[in-house]
DNA sequence: ACCTTTAGGACCCGTTTTGTCCTTTATATC
DNA sequence: GATATAAAGGACAAAACGGGTCCTAAAGGT
């Protein structure tokens, strides 16, 4: 249960890898592909999305590539998890709408909730500066 | 991220609805699956599961059908969530063998143990005594 | 014997995951 | 302006997974 996906796990990777570079230095998506191990393609769609959401910069044409789109330390892992992963719902019941008429009577709802909130505080308090770092 | 499968929605319904029973009262399957709402074999194969876990006792034969295991105050959501979907892990990096060599290096791990952790503590704090009592 | 009720295996189908491939668009350089 | 470079975007596809169904077997009661 609960587990990350392959491309949650490729989209952290990938952005760490731009977390580690010289600041203001640009990287291409072949370049990022090999150094993370994630197949080309499926890591530009992943950067796509990064793109739309400002979480990275991208330059097309000669001397092109990735920025990340503000500071690494600015960034938190919750950002790129959801921006991959889409929002931490541990229960469809948790979502508006009309998924769920027992939000009354139900008293395994707020035990979700609680779910929810510990994680989403969890992956906040991360930033991905801290996860760049390198270890000793 | 980290939904909750209609799996385990209905695992969750089918026990509590066995909790809500009169003590030493037997349910029959068609009967939880029709009060539940839920597909009569899926349930049967949710159930089949708890029994061989020991999370309720099976009869068969006329008069038969299912009871809760132990009292519902010592059966666990954890217990309940982790027979049908498996062990809470937020990312394969976490499963023992040679699912991931970057233990060592990769500063994501202890993140992930932590949701781990945090997760698991919440659903063995609540028991299926608990989300049966009647809300009022 | 016969009926009831769970156990277990085989199968099925739609959706999601995990990609690939090809074309288009933007940009820098010659 | 032509050309090379790089990301953007859309179409497609195999494989895994989720969510079931169905049929037969086994166990137990009458």
């Amino acid at each position: 249960m609960m587990e990350l996906t392959r491309k949650g796990e490729y989209a952290i990777r990938g952005i760490i890898y731009l977390a580690r570079q010289a600041p203001g230095k640009m990287a291409l998506i072949s370049e990022i592909a090999e150094a993370t191990e994630v197949p080309q393609t499926f890591l530009a769609k992943i950067f796509q999305n990064f793109a739309k959401l400002g979480l990275v910069n991208s330059y097309r044409g000669t001397g092109g590539g990735f920025m990340l789109g503000r500071p690494a330390s600015r960034i938190t892992l919750r950002e790129v998890v959801e921006a991959v992963e889409g929002p931490i719902i541990p229960n469809r019941c948790l979502m508006g709408g009309s998924a769920c008429d027992f939000d009354r009577q139900c008293n395994v709802h707020p035990v979700w909730r609680r779910v929810q909130s510990e994680v989403v505080h969890i992956l906040e308090s991360v930033t991905i500066e801290e996860l760049a770092r390198e270890t000793k």
